[in-house]
DNA sequence: CTACCTTGTGCGAATAGTTGCAGCTGTATT
DNA sequence: AATACAGCTGCAACTATTCGCACAAGGTAG
């Protein structure tokens, strides 16, 4: 409760408008526990106030904003869709997806810690770490091609 | 040229087939000095055998197939296609992306190695870091935003 | 409270990439 | 050299996401 208004007041404070279909977008975010296609939010959004509708294009672009913001995270998770999710809302985190089976790990943020430090130090680039997805084969699979070898 | 036949060899090897079409995308790659989207690459068949022709849909499912021999990097450049680059060809690199000016910065791949070498220590995970994109700031547009502000 | 200006929204069309399916073709076998 | 079949290819339809444009509506000045 208390950190949706937070939120609006920051993006307030910001100068930008928030208008009904960004409240709505941020709301469902906030009461996720997981990572949303846009197309879910959508859904979650005509679940809950079934006589409002809301454009699609409209969705993208408030995730798209949200994103650049740095109040959303957009990732791929190897399928076909971007997922997106609150950066305030639980712990931070990066996935490993498993390239053949999609088995997704969740890994402590720290891991990048280093990177982004060395990014900033030698290049200046601040770069948004959060969320990150590495591609890549996990241990069942690596096992499995190697006894099918 | 021998590169060529190298790689062809290396597919054989595997049992994989090696059809016109997949022979004509490789060779694009092969003599390209750039990242290149799956565009770009039809472009550049049509280009050179103006009498041929190559499915878009066979384009993709090579690229993908490439990728998943670990032949080809496919990367996301921040803009809305896919580019795709010989592994073998020039010097392996990350990318840092701007999200502000799009500009790319090329990146020492050594800067990854630790966080592949922990992925496989603790999580029996085989990352595959090439030609991997980061997203974030660069120098340039922070110095800008803060003398905005 | 109203007008204004800037920015957002809906709509429909465009783009990048994927998928199902029916027919074609590398390649291993003989 | 002919056969067989798993694995490709082309085609067309489909999904995810973006874009252009005309209209609507946040937020601020008066």
């Amino acid at each position: 409760m208390e950190a949706f208004t937070d939120l609006v007041e920051q993006l307030r404070r910001r100068g930008e408008r928030l208008t009904p279909q960004r409240r709505l977008v941020l709301e469902i975010l906030q009461n996720s526990e997981q990572h949303l296609s846009a197309e879910a939010i959508a859904r979650a959004i005509v679940l809950r106030y079934p006589n409002l509708q809301i454009d699609q294009a409209t969705i993208y672009r408030t995730l798209k904003w949200l994103h650049q913001h740095d109040l959303v995270s957009e990732t791929s998770l190897g399928r076909n869709h971007m997922v997106y999710s609150l950066l305030s809302a639980h712990h931070n985190h990066h996935h490993l997806v498993c390239d053949q089976c999609h088995t997704v790990i969740e890994v402590e943020p720290e891991l990048l810690v280093p990177v982004a430090a060395a990014l900033q130090e030698r290049y200046g680039f601040q770069a948004r770490l959060a969320h990150i997805s590495l591609f890549g084969t996990c241990a069942a699979c690596r096992l499995r091609n190697e006894s099918e070898a």
